[in-house]
DNA sequence: AAATTTTTGAAATTTAATTGACAGCCCGAT
DNA sequence: ATCGGGCTGTCAATTAAATTTCAAAAATTT
């Protein structure tokens, strides 16, 4: 648009502070995001009691206010009153959506509107004693951890290995190339547990794997869709995600967000665990120190 | 009546006012009719200033806010603040819970009440053209793609990765090993588009392959947080996304939730371009159906 | 019309908010 | 590893705001 500078002058605190936030400093962000997050409410109080609630100091809140070119907290929010006012007065419906600048029907908005609607189905069917069972299972270090995915799916199950990994011992993630599925199958037994995440299109390797396992005795844990994979019968606990959204193909977001549960669950189950000396990510910590900054060398 | 008293939490300050219009003094009553003018912005500014622009005293604000029930004049002026944040303010899900049979502590509903408020605070600052944008550059076979995460981020990659590969050609994984980055590094020009996936905490290895990138004229789509990794300066592209959640670390799923709109998105750009014979996706399918099955020989 | 009660605003007091100066801290560079 | 520059918070001084006090003015009653 023509003029920045001079639209400023019309521009309301809330596009300043949107626009300008890349070139704010940390505290100053934070500041800025529990002004927005409620905006404008969130500015009418004093100075102490927003510089309070957004855990910085008074200095940085007048600070921030000289910096969008007001002369001091009180003019500031002046302007804020007078947006109030302005505000009030044309009560546009605007926050149904998502995205505030973009038509309801922008892909962005279409998917935010799927994605909420898939969490609140799955949630509202998902069992959260299973969902405790699991957890146990999966922090307790005497079983052994493996874990699988499909061609789609194996970033979550990467994505699991790596927190996995890290908060405990002895996990496995076995790659999507299915020839070396048979060597790690040998060694499984009924101390082992295996984390498939299958959705559709399922895929035959896996169910064969799961197959296979389960009459070796290993539990099976399985990330699936709505419709649920062939394992479903065979698994000992299951998560049914809801994963359709406007798209040729599937979300991974609910999966990933009831994985995330888990892992912090498990995180904190393990964590206050008393350990002896080094705990496991302690010593993960230590080994990846060594592994840091191979590009140096190169741009040196 | 046993109302009058009770039903003044509930009623509204210009309720309030209205109601008891009749039993203020001359005063009051002048003031009153200010407040009601404007409101509730007029009444948002200091005690003087209102006094003064209702050509009353001070001690007249004090005890007509005294008299409506409230200590003084600054709790008449939260609850009046209160009033505009509800007014104002987003009414979507905040008392929502999703799994129903969960207490509302429960982890579950914590996480998927963070990622819900992690969305709306993403979304309300995307600029959707640049969204349009990413989308055109991503969708544009001349360019090379090339994606890069960090250690946990490194997922978010792959999942990018596995999904492009299917859409379009000419598109690359770099592992997280950064040993192995010099050498894509020197292959690298301004045709090139890198997508780099950096969160807290920002990598030195990333940072350093962004700046040798840009100085080669690479264009760079990031993904980050809401803070912003230290390559945010030299992104042509950014997308800041929320990650906060009640765990020890942060979650990946704004960005994979911006991830599989861009995708969705890119696809269908790139789906209804007029090709010649096959389509990119076609002959990976084809390719697939050749490696599948490796398993039905070692159960057989 | 005088006395009394109520209301009102000026001034003083108390309380809180705002700003400016300084020092520690963190981050990036050498 | 050390150094410098910018950011951030603590503290103190200043300033503004809110409340209380009190006397004058208005309204009401006798």
């Amino acid at each position: 648009m023509w003029g920045d500078k001079l639209s400023e002058g019309i521009m309301s605190i809330k596009e300043q502070l949107q626009n300008r936030f890349d070139e704010l400093t940390r505290a100053e962000k934070q500041l800025t995001q529990l002004l927005l997050q409620n905006y404008p409410a969130s500015g009418l109080g004093s100075i102490t009691d927003l510089a309070k609630r957004s855990r910085v100091s008074t200095p940085t809140v007048a600070r921030l206010v000289q910096k969008l070119g007001y002369t001091g907290f009180p003019q500031f929010q002046s302007v804020l009153r007078a947006e109030v006012g302005a505000e009030l007065s044309n009560p546009i419906d605007k926050y149904n959506k998502w995205a505030e600048h973009a038509p309801d029907e922008h892909i962005l908005n279409r998917f935010a509107d799927s994605v909420s609607k898939n969490v609140r189905q799955t949630f509202s069917r998902l069992q959260t004693e299973e969902f405790d069972e699991v957890c146990a299972l999966l922090a307790n270090t005497d079983h052994r951890l493996t874990i699988v995915g499909g061609r789609i799916s194996r970033s979550l199950a990467d994505y699991m290995f790596t927190h996995m990994q890290v908060i405990r011992p002895r996990v496995t993630h076995m790659t999507s190339n299915s020839n070396a599925w048979p060597h790690y199958l040998l060694d499984m037994n009924k101390d082992d547990i295996l984390v498939i995440f299958d959705v559709r299109r399922y895929e035959n390797d896996l169910r064969r794997l799961a197959e296979m396992a389960h009459e070796r005795g290993v539990k099976i844990i399985l990330f699936t869709d709505q419709w649920g994979s062939p394992i479903s019968k065979i698994a000992a606990h299951k998560f049914s995600c809801h994963i359709e959204v406007p798209s040729a193909w599937d979300s991974s977001i609910v999966p990933m967000l009831i994985l995330e549960a888990l892992i912090a669950k498990c995180k904190k189950r393990i964590g206050i665990k008393p350990g002896a000396g080094l705990t496991h990510w302690q010593a993960c910590l230590t080994v990846r120190a060594y592994s840091e900054s191979s590009l140096r060398a190169f741009s040196g």
